[in-house]
Parts: C-alpha cells; structure tokens; sequence
DNA sequence: AAATTTCTTTGACATACATCAAATATTCTT
DNA sequence: AAGAATATTTGATGTATGTCAAAGAAATTT
C-alpha cells in the first residue's frame, strides 16, 4: 500500500491502527446492543460472530482470522447487532471508525478499500444463502472445509492440515445443521478416504473429491 | 439531506442521479459476470437477485423495492456476482460507483450514508442466514410477510394488504422451501384466519399472530 | 492425579419438508 | 376467444436431517 504517501500520510494511516486491543478465549469483543465506534481488524486468534433470536437460538453468522475485518454490522444503526467471540486468544486493532471515514475521504486507495472489504461480506453472505438454502449436508461440509484452508493456505499455512478453532456444535451452526449431522458427516468423508479426523485436526487427503462433492458436475 | 449545501453541491448531486434505465419485466439489470461500473437505485418497479451455483441452482438472495440500492455485489471483484432481474417494469437512476466515491470524499454526508447502506445489507443478510439456518418454514413465511408490508407501509402503501411481484418458486427459493411447502404454508395461515390469500393478493388479517409464529414466545 | 465438565461419536427412531403427481386457475399468445 | 404455457393448490409418499440417548474422549478444574 505504501505507494504514493509521504511521511506524514504513513504516520496517520499508521494511527489508525495503533491501539491494541486483547481478546482471551471465550471473550467478547463486542456484542449485540453494544454502541458502535469501531471496526476490528484481527492481528492475531480467531473469532465467530453470531446473532441471537429472541427465544435464544444462536446463528453463527461467520469465522474470522487474522487479517480481517469485524464490526461492519455496526455501522447501520450505531449499535452492534451480533456479537464477536474469541475462539483463541487474540488481538486486535482498534480502528474508531470516525477515523476510517476522515482518512477514507482524504486517500481513495484506503476508501476503495474499505468499500471492498464491505462488498466482500455482501458477497460472502450471499454464498451462505446458497449453501443454507440449497446445499446437503455433505456439500456444505465440504464448501466449509475447501474455504477454510484455503484462507489458511492464503496467510501460509498448510493447504491440506488444519486445526478447527470451533466446536462440532458451532461449525453446525453456521451450516444450519445440528452438531450430530456434522459429527456424522466428518466420519463419513473418513471411511471414504477424502479426509482423516481426529477431534479438531483435519487432514484434507483428497481436496478433489471434496470439490466435486461442494459442486457436482452435471454428468450427461 | 439538502442540509448545508450550496447551489453547485446540489447541482453535482443531482448529477450523480440524473442517468436512468428502463427494464422491463422479466429483463436483466445485470447479470453475473458483467462488469462492475454503477450502482442502482430503484426508482419504481420490484427486483430480485439471485446467485446460481455451476450444476444450476438459483438462490433468490433478496427483493428489492423503489428507494433501495442494488449492485454492492460488483465492487469487491469490478465484476456482478449476481443477477438483478426486474419482476415488474422498473425504472432505476444509474450512479457511476466512482461518481459515488468521488462525492463521498467531497460529502461526510453521503460517505456515512453509502456505508450505512452496505452495513444494512450485511445486517440483513445476517437475519436471512438465521431464518435458513434455524427457523421452520412457518416462521419463514411469517417474517418473509412481516418484513415486505413493513417496507410497503414505509413506502405509503397498506400495512395489511399487498401484492406479490414474485411467485411461490421465487418466494421458496429466498426463504429456502419449496414452492409447495410455501403454498402449504400460505393455506395453513389461511385456513386458521391469519391471512388471506387470493393467488398473488394477501391480505394479513393477524399481523400479532403472525408475529408471535417469528418469534415464538418462551413461556415457562 | 482424580474429578468434573465439555466435546465428540454413534445408534435408534421421529419428523419436517421434499418429491412426485394430478387437478385447477391464471396469464400469455395467436 | 381459443389454445398454450405458466403458476398454484392439494394429496400421497419418501428421505435427509433432527431428536433423544448413551458411551467414550479430551480438556479443565481442584
């Protein structure tokens, strides 16, 4: 990004993201109701956000790691509508978004940025509605596990290891089934040999197979 | 909004407003894939967007009325990664995004408001992702009915009667049922006088009764 | 290290919704 | 206006996933 800015513009982009702040594990960051200042970009750990209905049912809305961005559900109404636990422990930077806004006017490269990061959850999201509303079990467990590495894959870290940061119960969450379909699930990609389980780690033996199981070919 | 704006501020407003579309019914706003260039703001007729997966699974991923904004999608990528189709003749102002950026560093004004309007969608995805990961198809079709009159009422029409633009298969799709069980369920709320329904006529009798299907009361 | 709690797996059974099918109603086309 | 195409309703039946339950594994607490 350092293209085009002189000392100064660097030392306020650099403000921008000076305060720290640390997570524990089991740890809110904000929750729903909580008045909106700013947006969190994860230094390190990672998070689930999640809504609640008024009768308690929890919806894990997303999983983040290092790198991106939370607090976005804020900006509509001045308060939080979901709330950002931490799985592990972590930090963050603490962006107030008075800030984002006055920097984003005054370098388009940032505002351009950050307009993307916006339009990327939109899309996100739109992607969980495909899989929520049209998926099996067995394609979304797969679409889960390929995206997940390959975000990990992205900050360098092995493409076919991984170490789940969230429970059965949470992953099910998020894919709109109960923590026994994806218990049962997991085992029968083992007994297929497309990936070995053990608890939380996973080992993506065969990414093919899962790919062809998120998107089946139309076969004539 | 015309709060501290003078005659050439308005005049470059107005501008950023002033190209319009026509799209019939039935015709594409845009599609996936198409180049990202502007956004939309709906000035009369009914849209839906929808994503399709490779083997041809269409997911409606929101309806769209007069006054609302279509297009977010296209910034993360500089490509569409949905399809806006009008479900009625519609009529929408075209703004150049970099129109849009442009003014926002120029207008604290419109910036706050462009966000809000991404973080309202994400919100609202947020909401659609727990109907489709937890809620029974009665309390789909309750919400999906409670939210369309409450835009409707906000625009000047009834609070208690409406016409659908969209058809059971479309209405299924988005909240993810069939088109039978959304006509099941539509005979059920009918059949218990909550509703009534006439083909694409709905008049809601019991907005309480429907709102207590939403959001089922705890009771001890 | 033992005890407790939390998480995961697996089996048996239940159910909400999907699928298939056919009859009507409505809208579009000629 | 007649005919064709599309949309809706309703019934009969199937199935993927949920629910309940219990045992085993791992993590946490004392």
């Amino acid at each position: 990004m350092p293209v085009g800015f002189n000392t100064d513009d660097l030392m306020r982009l650099d403000e921008l993201v000076a305060t720290r702040k640390k997570v524990k594990q089991g740890g809110l960051l904000f929750s729903e109701g909580d008045a909106f200042t700013s947006l969190y970009a994860i230094r390190t750990g990672f998070f689930k956000t999640c809504v609640t209905s008024e009768d308690g049912r929890e919806q894990v809305t997303g999983f983040q790691m290092a790198g991106e961005i939370i607090g976005l559900d804020g900006i509509v109404s001045d308060f939080h509508s979901c709330n950002a636990i931490a799985l592990e422990d972590a930090e963050v930077c603490v962006m107030p978004f008075v800030n984002v806004e006055e920097l984003s006017r005054e370098f388009p490269v940032l505002q351009r940025h950050v307009h993307k990061i916006m339009s990327r959850e939109i899309v996100r999201e739109n992607g969980i509605m495909m899989l929520l509303g049209n998926m099996r079990a067995e394609e979304r467990l797969a679409a889960f596990l390929l995206n997940l590495v390959q975000r990990l894959h992205a900050r360098g870290f092995s493409q076919s290891e991984l170490i789940l940061r969230m429970t059965r119960e949470e992953i099910g969450s998020y894919l709109g089934l109960k923590l026994e379909t994806v218990s049962r699930t997991f085992s029968k990609f083992s007994e297929e040999g497309i990936i070995e389980v053990k608890q939380r780690y996973v080992h993506i033996i065969d990414p093919e197979a899962l790919k062809k199981i998120f998107n089946p070919q139309v076969c004539y």
